[in-house]
RNA sequence: GGCCCGGUGGCAGAGUGGUGAUGCAGAGGACUGCAAAUCCUUUCACGUCGGUUCGAUUCCGGCCCGGGCCUCCA
């Protein structure tokens, strides 16, 4: 087994990039935060996801073996009757007269239809909160033993002041939290940053979705379930955490704070963090109600994959504009790298071969972009100086750009395989070929004239005649 | 109020103390029976005012503008 790749990130836990170095190679342990399942995920939502699915796959092109888990969280913030809540979808929810677990398993769903549409890979394992309560308590009972929570009026909360380092992750100033401390005080909590591993005191009273525990009958706090699953799945020390920037103040500083205190030593070594997708100079904002989804981008006429071009043009750390004049900018992109791979494959037919030290040297440029803190726009650069090398042989830019696509997963190889027709169609096209052959030119665009009429466009391509499919 | 980040050509987006990102769009040309596709060439930039420097888009400071976090949030 060869060495894997050395592979070097931006690491948010010491804010420097680093070198990549996995506990137990070649094995990583990598945990995604994933979606909370009582919306739809929205385009800024798949950027988080795509950019773990770029990470993912950039890790397995190095050579590592990953196990990769992410969480549904179906728990939390759903309640029967959101009367005197200001959520919206809840309102929806209330109106459809679903339970919070149909909407859970409906919005699970459509979750996964987005990212399978995106092109987005499944993770290894995909963990549902609801499914590991027994392990949040078990955890939450252990940080009671250890004195790292304590049990306040019917709730349990971890004691940030049994944490020193809590500040660290994030490099928090507490002091000036606590001066500007706009949260309803909860007279229970020791310190105001003092945060809920279980409720039984919810303050939604017709919370239904809830379990035993030794506190009382309630549910788990936001922020264990991660701890719980991550290390139910991965052992209690994991190479690699990711999941959005939004996450590092609160989220992530939380769950360091429980599992470190639960375990007594460092819990992930290497955390990434992916930046907003912005819109109008602002991020997209789940509460404004009026978000873009998938299913909207499609309905205006783009392609998933459309999006997921403009996603691979800027770096994972950097904000993204969104606007629909750079989403036609992408789509046009997109095109014409599905032509090239369109001419490549019929340019390739006729057999030449691939000269293997042809490619090696691109193949190099291309990892050493993806290695540098998987820098995909650079990688998506050396793809298209590779397309409009030269030197290369259509066979040869081929087998490249379809290996670079084991990373953008931008599905170019469905551009090169060979579709069908009706019958009838197939035979009208023969007829136009024999007509052009025949320099027939006006039977040969009739007949071009009456397959678009019946919805197919020829186009007569370098390597023979293609045609598509057109409204 | 506190903390933090960013401002690159029409758009998106890399990068650097002194030559080129890249893609889309625009312009011109080539090829093509026509159409499409592709190829080549090319215009356009570094918020602003100072400073450091032989030289700054790149380093430093002020200012302006935009954004994020401090509360659930990718």
């Amino acid at each position: 087994m060869p060495e894997p790749l050395p592979l070097r990130f931006f690491n948010t836990r010491t804010r420097k990039v680093e070198p990549f170095a996995p506990a137990v190679p070649p094995k990583v342990t990598l945990y995604c935060c994933g979606p909370t399942v009582y919306n739809h995920a929205h385009i800024g939502n798949l950027r988080t996801y795509v950019f773990e699915d770029l990470l993912q796959r950039t890790l397995r092109m190095a050579g590592y073996e990953l196990h990769h888990v992410m969480n549904i969280t179906d728990v939390g913030h759903l309640e029967s009757d959101a009367d005197e809540g200001d959520d919206k979808m809840m309102l929806a929810a209330a109106r459809e007269r679903k339970s919070p677990w149909d909407i859970a398993r409906f919005y699970e769903g459509e979750f996964f239809r987005h990212t399978d549409m995106m092109k987005i890979r499944r993770p290894d394992t995909v963990c549902r909160a609801t499914e590991h309560i027994g392990q949040m308590i078990a955890m939450v009972e252990r940080l009671v033993e250890r004195g790292h929570a304590y049990a306040a009026g019917g709730n349990v909360y971890f004691d940030t002041a049994t944490f020193p380092a809590y500040a660290d992750f994030a490099r928090l100033r507490m002091d000036a939290q606590e001066a500007t401390e706009r949260v309803d005080l909860d007279e229970r909590k020791r310190n105001p940053a003092d945060f809920v591993l279980w409720f039984s005191q919810s303050k939604y009273p017709n919370q239904v979705m809830k379990w035993e525990s030794p506190w009382g009958v309630g549910f788990p706090g936001w922020h264990i379930e991660c701890s719980a699953m991550a290390t139910e799945y991965l052992g209690e020390t994991i190479d690699m955490h990711c999941g959005g920037i939004d996450h590092v103040p609160v989220h992530h500083t939380n769950e360091i704070a429980q599992s470190e205190g639960c375990f007594g030593h460092r819990w992930v070594d290497t955390w990434l963090h992916g930046e907003f997708l912005v819109v109008d100079d602002a991020k997209m904002a789940k509460s404004s109600g009026d978000f873009l989804h998938l299913d909207r981008l499609v309905e205006a006429g783009y392609e998933p994959m459309d999006y997921r071009y403009l996603l691979l043009t800027g770096h994972y750390r950097a904000r993204l504009s969104f606007s629909f004049e750079a989403l036609d900018g992408a789509r046009q992109s997109l095109r014409t790298l599905r032509n090239l791979a369109h001419d490549w494959s019929y340019a390739a037919r006729d057999g030449d071969g691939v000269r293997k030290e042809a490619l090696a040297d691109w193949q190099e440029r291309f990892r050493t972009a993806l290695a540098n803190d998987l820098h995909v726009p650079n990688a998506l650069a050396v793809a298209w100086k590779m397309a409009r090398d030269g030197d290369l042989a259509p066979a040869e830019k081929l087998a490249l750009m379809l290996g670079f696509d084991t990373i953008f997963g931008l599905d170019l190889a469905a551009a090169t395989e060979s579709r069908s027709l009706p019958d009838d169609l197939m035979a009208l096209i023969a007829r136009r070929e024999q007509a052009r052959a025949d320099r027939d030119w006006a039977t040969a665009d009739t007949l071009r004239d009456e397959l678009r009429a019946k919805g197919v466009a020829i186009k007569d391509r370098p390597g023979g005649t293609d045609w598509e499919l057109v409204g």
